[in-house]
DNA sequence: ATTTTTGCAAATCATTTGCATATAT
DNA sequence: ATATATGCAAATGATTTGCAAAAAT
């Protein structure tokens, strides 16, 4: 019950999506959750992930590799939160499936990279304009919006993916 | 093994999404598949829901309704022929949840109504030009990208919507 | 103390698969 | 004829849930 991604649009902030685990306690004082070893853990797995996207069980590999056990029901309620906090978000890769990367509050677009799987925060000013006048055009009043860009990112431009 | 929406951007072409069961037949012929009755029924039953959004299992309910008896697996693989045959594409709605879409052969954007279901293609050149310029911005070879657009239709703006 | 969170295992849900049979070409 | 498509039921995979025990406030 708590898995909006609505995105609305607003400037990003910083250039490269990753996730600060300090973010987490700021987040939880504004809430009534409570800041607990499993949290911690994931929030470290996460922020050592980079700027890549990951799955749920991605996550729960990352911390059996450390030996730091989570149980599986806590990575997806853990997640749910960080989502609420703002501090990840869903994308939805293109063959279909679902993966998070971390980001800041009010970032709200990234480019992923298909060869390696980073993701890039994208500030665009330009597509609130152009959203603005998609609604213009076809009478919507549109609310929210969910912008997902796939490319190859400078440093594997080179690559014959394969 | 034929589910990628990797969504390119091609000017739309009509203003209303839905399904003209002849398309398949069209579709058909440039393929290698053949015309049976359950994809006929199939096609039938994504035509009449009209402009909304559907699932799988929306369809199967349907179809049930109407006593007309498709088995679970044909309708994912005839839901994977039309997205192959680009007669229908698959959205991410805001919760998160898969869902299909009939739509144009080419056609790539639309905006779904939150109150009513009902998707309304987009075609917009501008888009063209603000993700050439987010490229440009993130130094991204950008491949493919998605769009999904949410907001209150022209005759759901009035509704107090819950 | 009291409320939230955890871990587990079982439950649920969507989607896929194997395979023998049926059907379109 | 022959390749493709179907239906079924079982398999898979992701995510959720109930509940008693554990931890945070």
């Amino acid at each position: 019950m708590a898995r909006t991604t609505a995105v609305e649009y607003e400037p990003a902030r910083r250039p490269t999506t990753s996730l600060d685990p300090a973010a987490l306690e700021v987040a939880l004082e504004t809430s009534d959750l409570r800041l607990t070893a499993p949290r911690r853990a994931l929030m470290q797995l996460i922020a050592d992930r980079g700027t890549g996207h990951f799955s749920a069980a991605d996550l729960l590999a990352d911390a059996g590799a450390r030996r730091i056990h989570v149980g599986r029901a806590t990575v997806f309620r853990t997640l749910d939160r960080l989502l609420d906090a703002g501090l990840v978000e869903r994308v939805d890769l293109p063959d279909g499936e679902h993966a998070y990367v971390a980001c800041q509050r009010s970032h709200h677009h990234h480019v992923i990279c298909t060869v390696c799987g980073r993701s890039t925060d994208v500030a665009d000013a330009e597509l609130r304009a152009t959203i603005g006048a998609i609604g213009r055009t076809t009478g919507y009043a549109i609310d929210a919006h969910r912008l997902e860009l796939y490319g190859r990112c400078p440093s594997c431009q080179g690559s014959t993916s394969g």
